[in-house]
DNA sequence: AAATTACTTAGAGTGGTCTCTAACGGTGTC
DNA sequence: GACACCGTTAGAGACCACTCTAAGTAATTT
């Protein structure tokens, strides 16, 4: 069991994250102890990771949502959750691609600058 | 020479977008015609594909205004822009990293929402 | 001459993701 | 009992990067 401070370090957030990404209904399967605070499982730490695994890669809160969603909603709606993520998992790659890409032109030019420092003289 | 609206078009932008990024001083070299209208010359829209480049790989606008002004300032701010760069390359390396760590854990996601399906049963 | 198109400006509004504040409740230790 | 410490809520505010609006100018087409 898991206290909100303690999911917040082990996941690099904040509290105060935690708690409004439950305001926005992406950790609904969380419980409360006799006080009202929050309470973790390990399987419920295992979904907030995956949710920040999600979050960390650009996936918009309201898709998250649906997702978690899905979830508690059962069994039945696997199909659908292997559809996001593996649609999710392609966006991922072309987003890696696309920095692949960014970091070419990012070597060109320390190679220009380098290039310009031994004597070279071209535009910048 | 190009209107605001080819380089839009090039980079992927709106014009809009362009006009803001005018504003916040990140377009101090672009000419204007007697009319009053932008105009970019081959060399601008090299530097605006540049600029689109740091925006794409998550460098924030007031350090390429940073960025900018030392390349207005001239050849003896090289060292410092050099170093910018090759700053910011590293920083797109970790968000590669980081990138295709998250695919891994997507990746494995996938795998249990297919080894589900042929009858496996674990956790969610 | 009127309409269309492309551009201009200042400035307001939007959307997403936090981030923080204020006021409060319960638990543990001296 | 007082104080620290961990938690709670509603809701305000911040920050970033646009995105759009309103009102206007200038050139071109019909």
């Amino acid at each position: 069991m898991y206290s909100i401070n303690e999911v917040a370090a082990i996941c690099d957030v904040t509290a105060h994250t935690l708690r409004f990404y439950d305001k926005e209904g992406l950790l609904p399967f969380v419980g409360r102890n006799e006080a009202g605070n929050r309470v973790f499982t390990e399987r419920d730490l295992g979904l907030v990771k995956f949710i920040c695994c999600l979050k960390n890669t650009g996936m918009p809160i309201k898709e998250i949502r649906k997702y978690i969603e899905l979830a508690i909603e059962g069994e039945h709606t696997a199909d659908t959750r292997r559809d996001m993520i593996t649609g999710h998992r392609k966006e991922v790659l072309r987003q890696i691609d696309e920095l692949k890409k960014s970091l070419t032109i990012l070597d060109l030019k320390v190679a220009f600058y380098d290039s310009y420092k031994v004597g070279f003289q071209g535009e910048h």
